[in-house]
DNA sequence: CGCCGGTCCGCAAACGTTACCAATTCAAAC
DNA sequence: GTTTGAATTGGTAACGTTTGCGGACCGGCG
């Protein structure tokens, strides 16, 4: 039952803990051959290092905390795999955390993280992040908020990393205009929302300069769901005099609404209409689907992240407080044709 | 720098480590009153239990593995979310690990978590499950496979909990039976796969007790994708003499490829085709799908695997296999009517 | 008064590592 | 021949807990 330590390892091939612990480490003090000799007795006998010792005395754990809210969707599904790939390349291991933020939950979520001597914590934004705030101070340990807004951010003073929300909307104006629209709605999301604003002003201040007419419809739900997003479609379409030829709906989900009405009133997608999402989700993959939409680049997300939350960990800085944005890029797919057919400078491929 | 342990707390309140241990485990040996003035410093301090020592002494680390191969989708989100949920309710956290199969670093993913000391490993089913059985050994640690094949672990005498292919395709028949339906098609995965195996032969056998007619399409690619779903629909409808009224496809992906390829030529579903999946994938319940499908209960999966593991873990049993079925259910949706309007017993909500 | 049982508490050894400080060897330099 | 110094090794104290064992104290009983 009693696994095989350093002890066993050290009586079998007749050398001190010392040595053999030397051996393991790559220590430079010790001759090859007895080096040699100690890592065949490891492998014969299967040795297995006990993180838990080492961490107890390096105090380094090398694990990350990794904390997500409760409800499962794809894009934090995504994000933790590429947050566990990019921590086990720099020798990190993951434990995860579900936040359970309406059951107040959050703050056991930390304590439990602090209480396996994490090394630092990653943590999904939502409306908790507040949290992040008293735990990176004195006492706690390194923290980075994962996709915050920088609106949200800028009370609480954590480290971020998130997608350049108001680029990506300039991105989406600049595309449109590129392919030949000058008439465009914007579709928003919850309104007051960080994302929502950010987006937002980037795709007017956009408009504004390339002189692009934009229609801005608000969200009158409190959250952007599918359905808020057909809701607002109704209500674009339905105004009098009802012209643009393009939409940009700030989320995927609100996409999917504007597609969803488009056909039920029988408005062509891209023919009569383009529609333009945002997030990548993976419905707008679909194949009956194909959306066009502003990628988060998740993967990239995640490792900017994991990067500087070993950056924090390694340099102990817990007084200035960085944050990053991660540029967005564009998937083209069906849902957004030119104007005049030539005016594509990137067609899909 | 240095975290408060318990020796600070013992030296605060005048009394030994041992009595602060005692304190904080609810021992009974101490005096109320001294329990409660050295709680009273530890939340003054701000003491958290180095949990890595505990481990180290107990030899319990209250940690259990979770791998899951690279791909990142829906049904492994709610997955660990669920098994994350249920573990921390029985005092367990999560450590997260992504196999990469396809590199042969599933075996490293293994090392890692036994390295970590996790008491458990829950282990999403891929082709690598084999993996499961030499860590199961002597010197390994318990192991249960999710999800995995019936057909599968009976060659690698794993510990398993799965959703009852078999049951769900006897389910698939039945629901369609009873709606009506006398004259229907299987769409199937990937052939000889476990999955399909199971449920196909649940199908046919419901059918055969029913006296229902059953068309068997087999799926030509070697993995069921949205596109192998059209491809086995369009060879379904182009048949001469085409009169099915029902699908059923394997999976939900199948189903999704059938939908569009129904669509694409003018089959309405539900009115001149019923189809119905298989996993309830997010996808599934988008607005403009609204696929009824049988729902392989993630939750109540997660679950039972957590529940199982620890029953292992505290048994210490390491020879009896257990493998545990969980019975799928049906969600009504959009995409299955009653022939005969009064036909069905549980109309959708 | 001696003894017993119970209640409460402390000492010290463990758990499996790493790190500091010696100790030993041996060859080269004085 | 002694000194120096590098190369290699070992002893032992940590790291922050838990735990077995024993000690101190006290009230009650014979």
């Amino acid at each position: 039952m009693r696994s095989i330590t350093i002890k066993d390892i050290a009586r079998l091939s007749g050398v001190s803990v010392t040595t053999v612990s030397r051996a393991l480490n790559n220590a430079p003090e010790i001759s090859e051959e007895t080096r040699e000799r100690v890592l065949r007795v490891c492998r014969e006998q299967g040795y297995r290092t006990n993180l838990l010792a080492r961490s107890l005395i390096s105090s380094r754990s090398h694990l990350l905390g990794l904390v997500l809210p409760e409800l499962a969707n794809p894009y934090h599904a995504s994000l933790s795999l590429n947050i566990e790939l990019c921590a086990r390349e720099l020798g990190y291991q993951i434990m995860l955390c579900c936040g359970r933020p309406e059951k107040g939950q959050m703050k056991s979520s930390f304590d439990l993280l602090l209480s396996q001597r994490v090394d630092g914590i990653l943590m999904a934004s939502t409306s908790d992040s507040a949290y992040a705030l008293p735990q990176n101070g004195p006492g706690g340990v390194p923290c980075v908020v994962l996709g915050a807004c920088a609106a949200e951010s800028t009370a609480s003073r954590a480290n971020t990393v998130s997608v350049d929300n108001f680029m990506g909307g300039y991105m989406a104006a600049e595309y449109l205009f590129r392919l030949g629209h000058r008439n465009t709605a914007y579709l928003g999301l919850r309104p007051g929302s960080s994302t929502h604003t950010l987006r937002n002003q980037g795709f007017l201040t956009a408009a504004r300069t390339l002189g692009m007419a934009v229609e801005v419809v608000e969200n009158p739900d409190p959250s952007s769901t599918i359905e808020s997003g057909c809701r607002m479609a109704r209500q674009l379409f339905r105004r009098p005099g009802f012209r643009q030829t393009a939409v940009f709906a700030a989320s995927d989900a609100v996409a999917l609404g504007v597609i969803q009405v488009a056909d039920e009133l029988g408005l062509a997608i891209p023919e009569r209409l383009s529609v333009l999402g945002f997030d990548n989700i993976e419905y707008a993959a679909l194949p009956n689907i194909r959306l066009t939409t502003i990628s988060q680049n998740t993967p990239l997300l995640a490792r900017s992240a994991v990067r500087l939350l070993m950056e924090l960990i390694e340099s102990g800085e817990d007084a200035v407080y960085t944050r990053k944005l991660v540029t967005p890029s564009i998937i083209r797919r069906a849902t957004c044709r030119p104007l005049s057919p030539d005016k594509d400078p990137h067609p899909p491929a």
